[in-house]
DNA sequence: ATGCGTGGAAACCGATCTGTTTCCATCAGC
DNA sequence: GCTGATGGAAACAGATCGGTTTCCACGCAT
């Protein structure tokens, strides 16, 4: 519809959104139609459907970090960033049209590990990993690698509630991931403390 | 292929292992196939590929619940027999063919909440909830109801970590659930303690 | 022997799937 | 004006989708 966006950004834009609302399964037709391009034009652009699957999934990642992810500007202890994930992760899944993680969404419903668009979500996943883990070492926690891990899986754990709509829905996630680190005595006081 | 069970039977079998397999979008040719089954027969006993998706989910819930539950045979402390849940999930999900809890999966493919298929996943991921819950009264803990959906989370973020396939793999979700009932009281001695 | 119900094989329906191709309108540079 | 690249519309291919229908081979009761 929007002619103002390339129709590779057209087409990116489209897939991501109607891949994550629809499924994978949806057709190509509809993904043109919704990009306001050819199939042509999506067959010269893109190798094929799974190639598009997986660029569209990536090209969404950068943003779906920002939007989980504090920002630099954002100097609160590492404590605190880190339960902010789960609190946007809480405003987000209280929306009517959230459907899990993306990321997880499409390796599950692509069932293939060696997928393009798997490996993508897998690295994805890896950065949340990751950006816990910087978070946690700035904390000074005792086994940062395991808590990391460990946060992840509640990211997770939460999207699935989320998806199979069960009650209660709200704020468990950050009650949770606040649980584990008082349990590894991560205390908003950013130092190593305790515990152990 | 075997002719022994009903249609309705193999059917079902079929259609629960290639669902999980392959993912909702398989094709009832395939599974009738599999079955050994007409379409005619299978239109006859089902209503529709939707219906047949939620009674083969439902179908193989039972046994499902079996396989994660400690069975009343078992008298160890709560605390055991909720970890034994994990322990088993870990077997599970280190087989090369394990693609997720299936209740999940179904429900991330079928987008829509009141899809029956969706219906039939809500209702046994609440049994999983219900059962942590159980046990936590039996172990007098504080907030049964907060650490039984908790520990939900936790399962089905474990669930999740294996279908991306990050790394490592194993243990950490006995790990994690472990922490979590420490972190309540909830230790090995099935006793209401000290805590809060 | 006759009738009936079950159920598999397969044709069939219209729609949709991924992917390719043809045709034509548009716009840039010269 | 002319040329060449871009890209949309749409037909096309062959396969498959969910679902219906026809036909026929069985088994079982009477």
């Amino acid at each position: 519809m929007t002619t103002s966006a390339t129709p590779r950004e057209r087409l990116l834009d489209a897939a991501g959104e109607l891949f994550y609302r629809d499924g994978v399964g949806i057709g190509v037709d509809a993904l043109c139609k919704a990009a306001g391009v050819s199939k042509k034009s999506m067959y010269q652009l893109f190798r094929s459907k799974d190639e598009l699957i997986a660029e569209s999934l990536a090209s969404r990642g950068p943003a779906y970090q920002r939007m989980l992810h504090p920002g630099s500007e954002d100097d609160r202890p590492a404590r605190d960033r880190i339960l902010s994930v789960f609190e946007r992760q809480d405003r987000m899944a209280a929306e009517s049209n959230y459907l899990g993680c993306p990321m997880v969404s499409t390796a599950v419903e692509l069932k293939n590990p060696e997928h393009p668009g798997s490996v993508v979500a897998r690295h994805f996943k890896q950065q949340l990993t990751d950006y816990f883990h910087r978070e946690l070492v700035k904390a000074g926690a005792d086994d940062p690698g395991t808590l990391a891990i460990q946060l992840t899986i509640i990211f997770d754990g939460v999207s699935a509630r989320a998806v199979v709509r069960a009650q209660p829905l709200g704020g468990v996630g950050v009650a949770t991931a606040a649980a584990l680190l008082d349990a590894a005595g991560v205390r908003s006081g950013e130092l190593a403390t305790q515990a152990r």
